[in-house]
DNA sequence: TCTTGACACCTAGGTTCTCTAGGCCTAGGC
DNA sequence: GCCTAGGCCTAGAGAACCTAGGTGTCAAGA
């Protein structure tokens, strides 16, 4: 539950595990349940799109690979999101100690 | 830009700055701007339905206030909303260590 | 053989949230 | 009188995520 407070956070956590190798979109799904501890168990239904979104953009790109019986559409990070994500990594520490001074209530 | 990734966090920052005192809207947006050093400029049109539906779900309650000439509406954080908030709190810990765990990479 | 479950992909539509872009009103300064 | 700041409000747009379905392969076991 909870996972809604996911949103507008996913794209740069999609893009962290591809950033570490080539991956495809189900072991990306497993990937990021597993690095998370479980927190982020996100369906098909979220995932998928969203590489197709990242693709579009040009952060990601894919080619399909059959090495292994099943078909699987593999994904890789480009240069460009590259230093999207980069970004994104500057932006989530600026949110997180900004959400952390209101939650903690600081003065000022 | 980039207030897009605020979605889904608002509420539990909206109810941190009512829970030190009654404050009406607009001082609302004032103080999320203040204590977050300006990374939060929300626009009304944001923070005002939000109030509206954390007053429907019952975590905050509203009064006219009309002590200065101008017309507020006063806002005060429920025994429900402290105990919603006491929650998001804690769900945010989790949540930011989560995306700290994949965007740092750390492998196991 | 047939069924089940894991693996692997996809998408239409619904819901919900935030933002844009307006609108209304009062008080005070010029 | 006009303008700005303070103060409230909402309809609709746009975007993101999820639900709920669909397709297909492969291996294990009844």
């Amino acid at each position: 539950m909870g996972n809604d407070i996911i949103k507008g956070h996913l794209d740069p956590l999609v893009m962290a595990i591809v950033e570490q190798g080539p991956l495809h979109g189900y072991a990306i799904i497993e990937e990021l349940r597993r690095r998370s501890r479980g927190e982020f168990d996100l369906p098909e239904g979220t995932v998928y799109p969203a590489l197709h979104r990242l693709e579009r953009l040009g952060y990601l790109s894919s080619r399909w690979d059959k090495s292994e019986g099943r078909r699987r559409r593999v994904y890789v990070l480009t240069r460009a999101g590259a230093k999207v994500l980069e970004a994104k990594r500057q932006e989530w520490k600026g949110f997180r100690s900004a959400i952390s001074a209101v939650l903690d209530g600081a003065g000022g």
